[in-house]
DNA sequence: TATGAATGAGTGTTCATTCAT
DNA sequence: GATGAATGAACACTCATTCAT
């Protein structure tokens, strides 16, 4: 754990980031501490103290590359929006063979299989991280989001030739729907898991990336079937 | 300390609610002035105090009929989400002529459409309300979701041949997820409002009741399509 | 538990206690019931309302009986003090030999052995039990106390025959500074529990009777040695 | 709030304590508003808002000096205990004639009469400030103790040539146990004063140094006389 | 750039006690 | 006498954020 030896403090990270590179790595150790706290417990209990502790630096100095609690994990979500991406649209595209709604919609529920994070974090984008963010961060998020989206909406439109016009976008705002909501309906409170333990209880337990699939694959379905 | 009634009181109920309908009345009004103050502003927002204040009554009474501010609100989703399930019940009974998948979904859109706070708290469910709830009221909740799903699930599945048996439940299950999915999208934070006005941000602004009609007509189509 | 067949109520106490002699029974028992309550937790952890619940009656039931929570604690610690004086008394007069100091040391100390509620509550007279207590409650209880101080205090100088007049009832202060004192120390909080399970902080270990016993003793040669 | 020195602030402290000696000075500017604040009132009486108040500080702060209230005053106890060990000690040793049991027990008794503060605490350390502490300041409280129990009992042997091996410290537990116990028999509560304030009740008004010379007197006699 | 001491707003909950019935 | 609904004062502690150094 110590990379300075010699020095007193037990710090990782560099003592002064003065290169841009610098300043980038110790962004991402930033974003990468706050995931793992994240991916452990919740938002409202990942401490900023904690992040900051755990990259091995001193609780002002996250507020040095972050404004905001917020503006952490809104930068953090998008690291792995388009991260996902940029994964998703590559998967898609290795297949040359053509698309076929079912197919697609494995593809997309399963790359999203491991990313709670992600949807956890998706799922709180406005009520929580948009509220207190700067203008040009949520600008420069929804640009990037709306290009990805036109992006992956025009490949969708491509490759499934039932997709008229539009349309590409818009299944990626009801697939944006179906994943937050499905999200936190599969994440159950311990009281609630409890009762759901129950036999009977059955319809109420839901798997995330089997009712995404279901959900999507129809949804696509009812688009082709025009 | 208010002793005369008629002089300072503003309250129809009676100062101490004895009979069991006082009692259930008192409950109402506390019910009726939280979703008032949630209405207008948000979960966080709205104190227990401030509840208390409005229904006329002290701080620690609103304890005696709600145990936790999670309880309140979680009795106030109750309220809104099985009189909506009624509503809805006797919306769709109502029609004589055999249901169509697009006339469902535009009925369902509508009857959400002034559901503002019911949608909102439904996305709260999980991650909020059922965190500090006892287990009772957990169980009694979720065992009235269950049973309004199965009986509204197995009235599509009556009324909409194409459903297999099963597939009531499961439809209802992904309609939750649009519907809080839907409306977070929907609820933007003033951040994103002034991003979003942009024109070239259009695919990006959701109205809540047309995509969920969008939506759930596509899904609809998609199960009748097989 | 019912002892009113046919009536509703589970209430082991009789509906109303119109003869004194009912009323000195539901005094007990509310006393009975706190010092239950009392003796597994502490003064603290005991509520107004658990002591109602155990002993069948309505919460504001018990404010008829003893005005405050202090009021009810004094009353019992009236209770077992007085009740234990008398047993010593008693204990003590049995004995036809000549009394000596070790004898008398360890016939108290073992008398308060079990006593456990008693001394407890002792500690707590000034200090909690007598601030918030009607002049006359406490006026009661320490006529009560001079009373039998110097009952008890004339009894040892009877038969203690190295005690000069007056010193009965000041040995009789010096014990109960020691019994409060002792008592203090032997209860140990949790924390402190650990602390001291180390070989080496056996002397701060305090066995309540056993030190009681060694410095009433010493104490009473220290008079007899003059 | 205040930038201006020597305009507003009451404090000759620096706003930020940087230093460890800044730091052990606004830990003990705490302590000392602490004290005064308990001088006066009582523990239950004193809050935390208004220690820090009283420090110029915000209430934030002290949490950062002390993180419960229970640790702030059994620290305060910690300093008063010692600083009252330390000052014993001197005192005893500066007599260069033999000891005596008298002059010891009046030594001691007149050493604590100013030391109200001290033996108020010294009544609830187990039974509030070990509450709600660290085991780790517990640790260091009881080592201290220990340390100092026995550095006073070994010079007590030492002196008083009657002591047998391993009495010094047994001495020392039954002062601490009429320290406390008479402590809380002379701290008499509002409405006693008022009942004992009669003539006849003067067997009950208890006399603090007066007490403890007389019991510890004795004590020692006791133990010269075997 | 980095630090970390200081800030201070923010609140749900308990429970002894009262009093209308 | 009994009830139990209503009261409301009371409060330590957290943590995102700032800013002097």
């Amino acid at each position: 754990m110590v990379s300075n030896p010699g020095v007193k403090g037990e710090r990782a990270a560099p003592q002064r980031a003065r290169k841009d590179e610098d300043k980038e790595a110790r962004r991402r150790l930033l974003l990468d501490e706050a995931l793992a706290l994240y991916a452990a417990t919740s938002y409202a209990e990942v401490k900023m103290a904690d992040v900051a502790e755990r990259a091995g630096l001193a609780k002002g100095t996250v507020f040095l590359y972050f404004p905001t609690k917020e503006a952490l994990f809104l930068a953090l979500l998008e690291d792995l929006l388009f991260s996902w991406f940029a994964r998703l649209d590559a998967r898609l595209c290795q297949s040359d063979a053509p698309w076929t709604g079912p197919w697609l919609a494995r593809s997309v529920a399963q790359s999203l299989e491991a990313e709670t994070s992600l949807t956890r974090l998706l799922a709180m984008l406005q009520t929580v991280l948009e509220q207190n963010v700067s203008v040009e961060q949520a600008r420069r998020f929804k640009e990037r989001l709306l290009q990805a989206m036109l992006h992956i909406g025009a490949l969708l439109e491509a490759r499934l030739d039932f997709l008229k016009p539009g349309e590409g976008p818009r299944v990626l705002v009801h697939l944006h729907a179906l994943v937050t909501g499905l999200r936190q309906m599969a994440d159950v409170a311990p009281v609630a898991r409890e009762v759901l333990a129950s036999p009977h209880m059955a319809p109420l337990r839901i798997d995330f990336t089997a009712e995404l699939t279901a959900a999507l694959t129809t949804l696509l379905r009812g688009l082709e079937s025009r």
